[in-house]
DNA sequence: AAAGTTCACAAAATCGATTTAGCTATGTAA
DNA sequence: TTACATAGCTAAATCGATTTTGTGAACTTT
C-alpha cells in the first residue's frame, strides 16, 4: 500500500494541510480553528489510521526522535543489559534508538559517530573509548546533547552517568579485610580510563591503609587487549596468583573474573579454601558458579533511567527536570560463598 | 556549528545543486558534466567535510538505510550476539539498526512495527512472537522487506533463518543413547512455536526409535511464563527430576538449561555420575560450568548473516544473489564433561 | 459608511536532498 | 542559411511534513 498523507488527509477532510496539522499539534485553539473541523479532521485520521512520516518531520523540525547509544560491544552483558533498560525507557519518551559497536576503537567510535549525526539522530549516549576526548569536545562545542555512560573524561566537564568505582571496591576490600584475607591480589586491565584507575586507586588505598609496610605489589595490570588471547591471559593470571601466594583476589572487571575463574580452576585451588574470589560487576556465571562468587554488583537498570533521562533533559524532552548532569550511582555489595 | 548542505557546495563551486548531486551520485559521466567541473566539486566536497543529510535523502529517495530489528529482549545472551553480529553485517552495507525489544508480547510488536514503519526503516529482521502471523502476514501484503530469525510459522511463506531444531536434538540425543544412557528426560517450554516444536518432536521420535514400549512420559513442557517465577519453576523441574528417577536431561533451551544446573544442584546430584546433563543453545555459563555442560551451539555468526544478506537482498542492496530465502543452518554439537 | 479588528482558515515558504524537464551555445546536416 | 542535434549545464518539481504569512468575510468602532 501506498501510505496515507496529511494532503490525503486534507483532501478527505475539504480543508488545507496547514489546518489537519495545527490540530495534530494541539494547535487547534491557538489558530482558531473551529471545533467541527477539528473534530472532522480527528476522526477522519481516527478512520484512516493516518501515522504522519516521521522522516518528512524530522526534516522539517530537525528533531528525529532518535537516539544513537554506542557502547564497546553490544554482546558484553553488562551493554546488553543496559541496551534494554535505555531502550526501554527512550520509549516511555517516545524516542527510539539506533545502537552502534566501537569495539573500543577510537577511529570506529569517530566514523559512528559522525555517520549518526548526519541520520539527525537527536542525541548520544555514549560509552567513550579511550583517546575519544578529542570527539566528545566537539560534541559539547557543537553543543550535541549526549551523556557518558560507564566512564567519563575528568578533563572534560560533561553530563555523566556512573557506577561509584571507588566506593564500590572499597566495600569489597573492606568485607575481605574484615574476614581476615592478607594477601589480597588485584587483577586489572591497563584501560586508562578514568573507572579503572578509580578502581585501582581504591585497591590501592586500602591496601595501603591496611598493610602500610607491605612491599611486595599484589597487583596485575594486563594490557588493554588481553582478551583477545584468552589462553596467554589466563597462563599471566596462573603465574601472578602462584608467584604472589594470594590468599584472596579481586578481578576489577566481570571478563577478567571470568578467565580469573577459568585459571583458578586450572591450578585446583578450591574457592573458598584456597583462595577467596570477589569481582566487580556481576553476570550469570558468578550467581551460578559453585561456589557463588561475591560481587559489587552495578545498578544497570539505576544507570540506564538516569542516562536517558538526563539527556531527555537536554532534549527538552524530560519529564521532570534532572537535579544533577554528573552522577555516581552507588554500587550494591552482593556477599555470596566465594569470600 | 550549522552543517553544510549540498546548497552550499552548489554555491562554493559556483555549479547549481543538481550538477553537484549528479557528481556526487556518480552520474556525472551519464549527465555529461564536465571533467574540470567534477574535479572541483569533489574537490570543494573533501575539503568541506560534507555530508549529505539523511533525512532529506531518506525523504526524496524513499530509503533511510536503517533497518528495525526486533527481537525479544536484547538483554538476552543469544540476541545480544545476534544483535552485534548483524550490526557489524548492516554496517558492511551502509545500513543501520535500531533495535526493539518484543518481551514476547504480540501487542508491542505490533506497536513497534508500526512506529518503525513510519520511521521509515528500509526492512525487518524479527523473532516473531506468537500470534504475531497476522502482522507478518501483512509485511507480505504490503511487500515490506523482512526476515524472520529463529522461528517463523510455517503457514506463511516468509523468508526465514534458524538452526536446524530438529537435527540439533536428533545429534544429541544420539550421543546420550550412544553413551547408554537409559532414562533421558526433556525439558522444554510451552511457547507454541515452530523452532520448539521441532525441538519436541526430535526428541520424541528418537525416544521411540529407542525404546518403543515405553510407556512413561519422560517430558516435562513448562508454562511459557515459567521465567517469571524462578523459584517455583525449579520446584517443578526438581519434583520432574526426582519423580522420574532420569539419568540423563535434555533442556530444550539456555535458559532452562540455567534453571536447570541450579535445580539440579540444590537436590545435590553430581553431574554426570548421578545425572547427565545437555543443553541446546550454548552460553558461558555452559562452558565455564563444573563440570563443563554439553551443549548444541547455534552458530550465531552465520545466522546473522545469513540474515542480512537475505534482507540485502530484497532491499537490493546485496552483494551477492543469495540462493534461498529459507536457511537452516546446522547446529555444531560440543561434548564436554557433563555427559 | 469608511476604516480597523477579529475570525477561521488557506497559501506558500521551508527543511535538504534527487530527478525530470528545460535552456543555451555550439556543431553539423540539408 | 535554416534546421536540427548534441553537449553541458540549470531551473523547477518533488518527497511530506511544519510554520509563517495572507486573505476574505464578518464584526466593531468612530
Amino acid at each position: 500500500m501506498k501510505k496515507i498523507s496529511l494532503k490525503d488527509i486534507a483532501k478527505m477532510a475539504g480543508v488545507s494541510t496547514s489546518t489537519v496539522s495545527f490540530v495534530l499539534n494541539g494547535k487547534a485553539e491557538q489558530m482558531r480553528i473551529s471545533k467541527p473541523i477539528v473534530e472532522k479532521v480527528h476522526q477522519i485520521v481516527k478512520k484512516s489510521g493516518y501515522q504522519p512520516n516521521r522522516v518528512a518531520v524530522s526534516l522539517r523540525t530537525g528533531k528525529s526522535k532518535i537516539i544513537g547509544l554506542l557502547v564497546d560491544d553490544i554482546s558484553n552483558q553488562f551493554f546488553a543489559s543496559c541496551a534494554k533498560f535505555i531502550e526501554d525507557e527512550a520509549n516511555e519518551y517516545g524516542y527510539k534508538v539506533i545502537f552502534c559497536c566501537t569495539e573500543n576503537d577510537a577511529h570506529r567510535a569517530r566514523t559512528l559517530l559522525n555517520i549518526l549525526n548526519y541520520q539527525q539522530v537527536d542525541g548520544f549516549i555514549i560509552t567513550p573509548t579511550v583517546k575519544m576526548n578529542k570527539d566528545i569536545e566537539q560534541l559539547v562545542q557543537y553543543k550535541k546533547p549526549f551523556v557518558l555512560m560507564d566512564r567519563y573524561f575528568p578533563e572534560i566537564n560533561t553530563p555523566y552517568v556512573l557506577v561509584n568505582n571507588y566506593s564500590g571496591i572499597e566495600k569489597g576490600m573492606a568485607h575481605l579485610i574484615r574476614k581476615g584475607y592478607k594477601r589480597i591480589g588485584f587483577v586489572t586491565v591497563d584501560l586508562k580510563m578514568i573507572q579503572m584507575d578509580m578502581r585501582e586507586q581504591a585497591y590501592k588505598d586500602a591496601q595501603k591503609k591496611e598493610q602500610p609496610a607491605s612491599k611486595q605489589k599484589l597487583l596485575l595490570k594486563l594490557p588493554i587487549n588481553c582478551t583477545d588471547d584468552r589462553e596467554a591471559t589466563m597462563q599471566t593470571i596462573i603465574s601472578f596468583i602462584r608467584d604472589t601466594e594470594l590468599d584472596a583476589v579481586f578481578f576489577a572487571t566481570n571478563y577478567l573474573g571470568i578467565l580469573g575463574l577459568e585459571s583458578i580452576q586450572q591450578i585446583g585451588l578450591e574457592i573458598p579454601r584456597d583462595i577467596a574470589v570477589i569481582c566487580f560487576d556481576d553476570n550469570d556465571i558468578f550467581r551460578l558458579h559453585t561456589p557463588a562468587i561475591t560481587v559489587i554488583r552495578q545498578p544497570i537498570d539505576k544507570i540506564a533511567k538516569s542516562s536517558v533521562a538526563i539527556l531527555m533533559d537536554q532534549l527538552g524532552a524530560g519529564k521532570h527536570k534532572v537535579q544533577r548532569i554528573q552522577v555516581e550511582i552507588d554500587p550494591e555489595f552482593v556477599v555470596r560463598k566465594s569470600t
